[in-house]
DNA sequence: TTAAAGCAA
DNA sequence: GGATATTGCTTTAAT
């Protein structure tokens, strides 16, 4: 037994061995710029990048962790000119400069070492490297271990039999071990060779020039040969060729490469070695740093998730000491409602989790709920929740004047209406709430946005139930906890988030708007809208006819068969065995979409056919076969399924079917509508549609007075833009100038750029850029607003609607050119967007009050984007025409009139 | 699962 | 000097 050179203690009778000192150095520029190249872009909600940070902490923690050591420092670069500079002007020139990405990282790095109460020293004039060499030279003279990391192979000149140097391999949680023997064995060299070899082979990273043509192979051989850099030099008569002749031309090149490869171990450091003691970290300054950069799953780790802001105890210690019940039939079953809805009256503080499996909440299954009280959680499985003894669970659920406290409480009401109970009273969801917090966020699933929001303890669903086709529901004790657990996260984020609501000020927003409005959608969802088999079948079969025969006209001017709709197989025809003009390409081949297709028309025959072909299958597949896939064969309806949580700007989504995109420019297509239908003899189809919505929003919020007199006078908007692009009066406005003004309208909103515009026109960059130039000189005041909303977003990272919703814009800051022209157009359109669709959800909310204040029969079916759909009984007709259209243009009040049209029929079709 | 295509506002 | 118009969903082919 060795026990190395430890000071014996003695105490009592006891000998203890005093723990000997182990230093740790790390090199923290060389570990940030490896963790910052190695690790994909991070960054947290504040739009500061995060992923040198990242990687730096977690090889830190593991380095920590492995290691214990009892002396730590942190050494770091200062300033630009280091002694190196004097002799090598050159030193580290060539270098690229350091991203603004990475360098944005050093102070929060800095203040994050700082929170682990690890020292850090930077001296000016010197390196890192010199720092650490001069304690490593300290360690060796006094006899302690030290451990030198680094991502720099410089440093394995440090090596002796006290220091270590662990290089980082490929990304920065790896690392290499270098002992002196270590080096040997993959060098055969001793630690202070390294210098030499620098000398030798150079190294570009910080320019060092070495000598050209000798790379780590022949300098390796050199240095086994002669020993040195100055050896290789005396004996350069024994040498020959081109070698000899690069050594003997830059032999000056080889001395100075190896003074700067040189670390210099004698820097002045006027610090006790005592002061790097390290004693742990301080875990609540800890938690707050990580918690401030969003390193969820080191706080895990760390176990620092309750020492950081999230109110609540541990989850961990919550769910080991969470106290389940699962009700089962008869009169305990009963006793124990009783006692659930006791405590419910005493304190409606709970969390709700109803489980329904399944991305379509009309086909959903449902398992079962979970409610958890402060002390205690219920859960009932689906059969128990239908049983007799549950009358009272089911009123409170239905009952619109208890609150629930849920997640996804839209796709809940949904599943659990088809299961036939009902739902009544939401007041807060989380998942809705959390996605107002960020719409960009796409993880909703309760798991993740408990992880956001610094909590732990919620098992992925992947976990519990797999995915795919290994997807199975658990046994029952394993379902229950989990719903339990679900819904005890649920409570404990429920304050939480409503504080955060509050915070970023979108409490009206969420309770006045979106709350509400997941009722309205869920009852539209529910009521569903009528499409007539019929009609879809006659048009598929008409459909089926002309792509019979359209493929074989094809298929003979190709002088081949083969499948029109792989691109890949398509791209072959035309491009290989046509010898057609290829001139787009995709990632995978030769593009063949509409827009090079058309081009390619006068070149072949073929190409009519193909693009009436991709036409045709396109309604057949998607429209007449997709949506008589959805028709619910009772009914006779579809349900769609808007989501509330998917659109970055705040608008709906629709899913199973899309409804959204039915089709209405060409008019094959168009006739799809006829197949929507009342559900109800005699009533009719009434649609209403926001007449220019985006372009009055964005004069509202532009505050531009020549668009706001515009819609003021209700002019047309593409008429009036072309009078004033072109200087022209309104007679003189030909149907091309308002195509152009048209497209110039729709840049402006999507956020403008030269190249877009004049794709779209078909005409050319400069001609596109005067035409966004005479705009501008028009509407001045947009010009105002597109600049300063940019700023605006620079400066608070995000932007918002009229609303107060936000969306975040993270790269608006990117150094790389396409991220931040996106995010700028981004930053552009989405308040325009995002107050359109703000705008739309008032007026359903609205309407749906209006319906029932009335009591109406007419029933909301529909909403796409800037257009509302209803059926109608003919009694209410006149009264919905109206009211309609007011709801819709009184919604809010804006600096410009809003206008609604509508229009109505015994179909979709016809709403026209 | 991903890419390409095309439908809507 | 480059790359470049917003937001979605569904279908098909091909991995």
């Amino acid at each position: 037994m060795c026990y190395n050179k430890g000071k014996l203690l003695t105490v009592g009778n006891e000998v203890l061995v005093e723990p000997m000192e182990k230093w740790m150095l790390i090199d923290g520029n060389s570990i940030a710029y490896r963790a910052f190249f190695a690790l994909p872009p991070l960054t947290n909600s504040a739009g500061l990048h995060t992923n040198a940070i990242f990687g730096f902490t977690t090889m830190l923690l593991k380095m920590l962790e492995e290691q214990k050591p009892t002396h730590v420092l942190v050494a770091f670069d200062a300033g630009k000119v280091t002694f190196r500079h004097e002799g090598y002007s050159e030193y580290k020139g060539g270098r690229q400069k350091t991203p603004p990405e990475l360098s944005e990282q050093f102070p929060v790095l800095k203040e994050l070492i700082s929170a682990f109460n690890i020292k850090q020293f930077e001296l000016s004039g010197y390196e890192a490297d010199d720092i650490i060499g001069t304690l490593t030279k300290q360690a060796d003279e006094s006899g302690v271990q030290a451990i030198v990391v680094t991502g720099d192979k410089d440093m394995l000149q440090l090596a002796s039999p006290g220091v270590t140097v662990a290089v980082t391999r490929k990304g920065v949680s790896e690392v290499d071990w270098y002992t002196p023997e270590a080096i040997d064995e993959r060098y055969g060299l001793k630690p202070l060779q390294i210098i030499d070899l620098k000398g030798l082979m150079g190294d570009t990273s910080d320019n060092i020039p070495g000598v050209p043509g000798v790379g780590e192979k022949t300098a390796l051989k050199l240095l086994h040969e002669y020993g040195s850099v100055e050896n290789v030099l005396d004996n350069l008569a024994a040498l020959k060729g081109k070698l000899k002749d690069n050594i003997e031309t830059h032999k000056d090149d080889a001395v100075m490469s190896k003074k700067l490869a040189t670390i210099y171990r004698e820097v002045p450091l006027d610090r006790e070695t005592e002061d790097l003691r390290w004693d742990g970290y301080d875990a609540a300054k800890l938690g707050e740093s990580l918690r401030k950069l969003e390193f969820r799953t080191l706080l895990e780790r760390l176990e620092l998730a309750s020492e950081s802001g999230a109110s609540e105890s541990d989850a961990k210690a919550a769910a080991a000491s969470l106290n389940v019940t699962v009700p089962t039939g008869g009169k305990d079953g009963e006793g124990e409602i009783r006692r659930l809805l006791k405590s419910l009256e005493s304190s409606d503080k709970h969390g709700l989790y109803i489980e329904a499996i399944g991305e379509n909440p009309h086909h959903a299954e449902l398992l079962g709920l979970a409610l958890a009280l402060e002390d205690e959680v219920f859960v009932f499985p689906l059969e128990e929740l239908k049983a007799g003894y549950a009358e009272g669970l089911r009123e409170w659920l239905a009952s619109e004047e208890r609150p629930k406290y849920g997640f996804d409480l839209h796709k809940s009401e949904l599943a659990l209406r088809w299961a036939g109970i009902a739902l009544g009273g939401a007041a807060l969801d989380v998942q809705l709430a959390a996605y107002l917090l960020n719409p960009t966020d796409t993880q909703l699933s309760l798991s993740a946005i408990n992880e956001r929001l610094g909590q732990t303890g919620v098992p992925s669903d992947e976990a519990v139930y797999g995915k795919g086709a290994k997807f199975k529901v658990p046994e029952p004790d394993t379902l229950h906890r989990h719903l339990a657990l679900k819904a005890d996260a649920v409570r404990r984020l429920v304050p939480f988030i409503n504080e955060e609501l509050t915070r970023t000020g979108m409490s009206g927003l969420y309770f006045d708007l979106e709350q509400p409005l997941s009722r309205v959608l869920a009852g539209m969802e529910h009521q569903g809208i009528k499409v007539e088999r019929g009609e879809l079948q006659s048009l598929g079969e008409r459909l089926e006819s002309q792509l019979t025969s359209i493929m074989a006209d094809i298929y003979s001017k190709a002088g081949a068969e083969f499948n029109i709709n792989s691109p890949k197989q398509l791209g072959e025809i035309l491009f290989e065995k046509l010898g057609l003009p290829a001139r787009k390409k995709t990632k995978t081949g030769y593009s063949t979409d509409a827009e090079v297709l058309e081009e390619l028309a006068p070149y072949s025959e073929i190409i009519p056919p193909i693009l009436h072909f991709r036409q045709l299958a396109k309604l057949q597949s998607t429209y007449v076969e997709g949506l008589l896939k959805e028709i619910r064969e009772e009914t006779g309806k579809v349900h769609t399924y808007y989501r509330q949580t998917i659109a970055a700007t705040g608008r709906l989504s629709s899913q199973f079917p899309n409804l959204q995109n039915i089709p209405i420019r060409l008019e094959e297509g168009r006739q799809i509508r006829k197949a929507f239908v009342p559900s109800e003899p005699g009533w009719s189809i009434l649609a209403a549609d926001y007449s220019q919505i985006e372009l009055r929003v964005l004069a509202h919020i532009s505050g531009d007075e020549n668009l706001k007199e515009a819609f003021i006078h209700d002019m047309d908007i593409h008429t009036k833009t072309a009078m004033d692009v072109f200087g022209v009066t309104a007679e003189e406005v030909d149907g091309n100038m308002r195509r152009s003004a048209k497209a110039v309208n729709f840049g402006i909103v999507y956020g403008i750029s030269d190249f877009g515009l004049s794709q779209n026109l078909g005409i050319t960059r400069k001609e596109a850029s005067a035409f966004i130039e005479q705009y501008f000189n028009v509407f001045k005041g947009v010009r105002k607003y597109m600049d300063d909303i940019v700023v605006k977003a620079r400066e608070n990272g995000y932007v918002t609607t009229l609303l107060d919703r936000r969306r975040y814009l993270p790269e608006i800051k990117a150094s790389n050119f396409n991220l931040r022209s996106f995010a700028e157009r981004t930053a552009m359109n989405t308040p325009i967007q995002g107050t359109a669709a703000d705008i739309i959800k008032l007026a359903m909310v609205q309407m749906d009050e209006q319906l029932r204040e009335r009591g109406l029969k007419s029933r909301m079916l529909l909403q796409v984007h800037d257009e509302l759909v209803f059926e109608v009984p003919p009694e209410e007709m006149e009264q919905m025409k109206k009211l309609l259209p007011d709801v819709m243009s009184n919604a809010i009040k804006l600096d410009v009139p809003l206008k609604a049209d509508v229009s109505y029929g015994d179909n979709w079709y016809e709403a026209k």
